[in-house]
DNA sequence: GTCTATAGACGGATAGAC
DNA sequence: GTCTATCCGTCTATAGAC
């Protein structure tokens, strides 16, 4: 084959992903029940019937731009669930997940915009809760098994904490690499809080 | 008057409550885009008709449920301006703010569910943004004014763990009182974290 | 790959009887 | 205060031409 694969063709790809970006926006803008496919297609000048030959169904765009930044979240916690449970795995643990909120700041936001709308998708349910799952499983990572409430609270707090701080001050830095540095500093800080002893 | 003030009969102000109670529930289960008049007045037996001699439209539903959270934080901020920037007040602002959010955790949880859908009403805009301009407020008075990125970021990292840390385990621990009172010893502890030498 | 046209369903809201 | 009936708008999705 002199050309890409048949069903890749880069034009196509480069619609789809012209897609993605404009849903994305709108969604995270305005929500996701509030954008209508017919408004996506003006702003890309085409019509809706379009859309239809990129995606199956709206569900199907939003699942694609989930997809993704999802499958990131599993692969961090399944490299954590191979690592020793020190000091330096937990720091290594939010070290990566600030980065992987960072570079996905706009589908986290758009994600934590439309919890309700993105958790009631089809597609959504097979995969389990889409959020709730897996800050249960990076908590336990956190703390190890079996850990008392406030620590496992703690951990909680943590990780909430890293979402709020790089959200909210996203818009608002020129520097985000230094946000999230600033960011991991109090988050392994507040951390290691309760075992400063040990 | 023999009777209750004639503009609010305790039948009405009962009904009233109910299509609240429903409403909240299923716009916090749900979504509020998913979940329609036809399927509120379902569950309380009654017509859709019915539920506009209560309330003028969807929106306004929404609106009765977040009216007196809103009015809670606004106080809380009111009252912290007031106060000298002590150590004892930030800790007493963090006490409260735990009780606000534990006290209205269902409308807490219904509006974080559904940020997009309510922030696009018509009234939540002329109240300004209902959380972000809230939580600035809080962050200034956490951290006093002209405070360092870093400061402020963690304020904003307390105020955002306290959130997660309550409504993460909202559901599955016995003891409400005590889930509060780990939230906020953490999250004095974090909030004091930066200016233990001073 | 993109278009026009339309099917088919559902939602919010109102009118007017009781 | 609640009902029946209905209007009108918008939406997702599909059929079929180009």
């Amino acid at each position: 084959m002199t050309e890409a694969a048949r069903h890749e063709p880069a034009r196509g790809n480069e619609t789809r992903a012209r897609i993605q970006a404009v849903a994305l926006e709108l969604f995270a803008e305005q929500g996701y029940d509030k954008t209508s496919l017919r408004e996506i297609a003006e702003r890309l000048d085409v019509t809706k019937a379009a859309l239809y030959y990129h995606f199956r169904s709206k569900e199907d765009i939003v699942a694609s731009l989930v997809e993704d930044y999802i499958g990131q979240l599993d692969a961090l916690i399944a490299w954590a669930r191979m690592q020793p449970g020190t000091g330096g795995t937990r720091r290594e643990i939010l070290r990566r997940y600030v980065s992987l909120i960072s570079d996905g700041r706009e589908v986290f936001r758009m994600l934590h915009q439309n919890q309700a709308a993105v958790s009631s998708l089809g597609a959504a349910k097979q995969r389990g809760e889409l959020f709730r799952e897996r800050m249960t499983s990076l908590v336990s990572l956190l703390t190890g098994p079996g850990a008392a409430l406030d620590e496992q609270v703690r951990a909680a707090m943590v990780l909430g904490g890293v979402s709020v701080g790089l959200m909210s001050f996203a818009d608002e830095v020129k520097d985000r690499e230094k946000l999230c540095s600033t960011v991991l500093t109090i988050a392994c800080d507040i951390a290691e809080g309760p075992e400063r002893s040990g």
